[in-house]
DNA sequence: TAGATTGTTAATCGATTAACAATC
DNA sequence: TAGATTGTTAATCGATTAACAATC
């Protein structure tokens, strides 16, 4: 695989790419067109098959591209096929429903055990999955060295419990905890998934719908003077 | 305020400001310039006074900005004054866990209702919110017209419970169902949270990582022929 | 006043779109 | 073969960065 520096704009398509492919697939279609594709997606074909070109050839002229094929390549290319381990660490709300609803599998990815300060958590299976006491964390991640760690603990502890994964030797960091992660100069990959940034732009795209429509109300009630 | 088209990258970065500016605000420091709020941002001071331009003149010269002030701007900016408020729609781990956990107030944000199918939790008052029954969904808000509406019924419900709520009146969607609803030709703002995506995403950049650590052990291991 | 730092205009950089030869 | 559609190069567009006069 080609491994060129691909921008980020790129690499946060591909998941789209990868479920519009998983869709069509379901629904029989079994080859698609750049045009096509773009037509689905709200995207120019040109955009497309730049994008797709980064990593290879995946199509073919007078054709496009085959649905299963490149929904493989673009698996593989976001690391699906690597086995990848994680251990979830914070069973709370939302980490007792990642468990429960969200298919680590789906996406190539394997959650092998929970960690949780509360006694009487420890011990007890959630969803087929042991939880084990937050003081174990480094000897079991030690042990398990997880490729990623799904950190869901309250925000105070985000921070010190991070260090302690990336010493344990986690190189990847799914964030939930709100708090922007301070790790020095560490090459561990973070993800963050802020839900307060996310509902403080809806707030402002409402504002700006709302703005919108209020102007638009009272042109009517108050018409110009002369065009 | 003004209300000029402003890119969506600089809308992702006032959240981020924002929580700067309260880090700091908390920390007792009143001013900042564009070059030290680069610097701990990682962002250049021009992009920091273009970014703050697009919505008006909130510096001054040969002092730069004050703290407090600017936070209140961009609050402002983002519709944290509005007294928005919002009804979660399907109270699952998920919902339960933003009910729980998640400051909507901090927000400006006010949760007024909850809605589930099971019936053992209509009723239950959940965080000292009340949960109503789903099938009084459209009547319920209807009444409290509601600005958001935070979607987090099951994958299948999904665009039906969106269509009804947009029927009834809701302007925004918070979504956290990971499927792409599809509202035709409605000015309804979504705002998505997709957990896979998020997921893939750190997927790829790990596989890059390892791709890369691989190829340096390697090189170290078969040292090339001449230079 | 002198130094600092803004807001803004101009220059650069990067990403998206268009065009088209290659080819299935 | 003719039509369709790719992969890629060139053109355009937009976002970021640099520069600097204005001014606190």
């Amino acid at each position: 695989m080609k491994r060129v520096k691909v921008s980020n704009n790129v690499i946060r398509r591909l998941p789209r790419y990868l479920q519009k492919l998983d869709e069509l697939g379901e629904s029989g279609v079994d080859r698609i067109s750049s045009g096509e594709l773009g037509r689905q997606m709200n995207l120019t074909p040109s955009q497309i098959r730049q994008d797709f070109s980064c990593f290879g050839e995946f199509g073919q002229q007078g054709y496009g591209y085959n649905v299963s094929a490149l929904r493989a390549e673009i698996a593989k290319i976001l690391g699906m096929d690597r086995n990848f381990t994680a251990v979830l660490v914070g069973v709370g709300n939302i980490g007792h429903a990642l468990i429960d609803h969200f298919s680590f599998s789906n996406y190539g990815v394997k959650l092998v055990a929970a960690f949780d300060v509360k006694k009487d958590m420890v011990g007890t299976p959630i969803g087929g999955l042991i939880v084990h006491d937050m003081k174990d964390l480094s000897t079991i991640v030690g042990e398990l060295h997880p490729d990623i760690a799904v950190l869901c603990v309250p925000k105070f502890y985000a921070n010190d419990t991070a260090k302690i994964l990336v010493n344990t030797g986690v190189k990847g960091i799914w964030n939930f905890t709100n708090v922007e992660l301070d790790l020095p100069e560490s090459s561990t990959v973070i993800e963050n998934i802020y839900f307060s940034d996310s509902l403080l732009a809806l707030g402002y795209y409402l504002s700006e719908r709302i703005d919108e429509a209020d102007a638009k109300a009272s042109r009517k009630r108050i018409p110009g003077e002369t065009r």
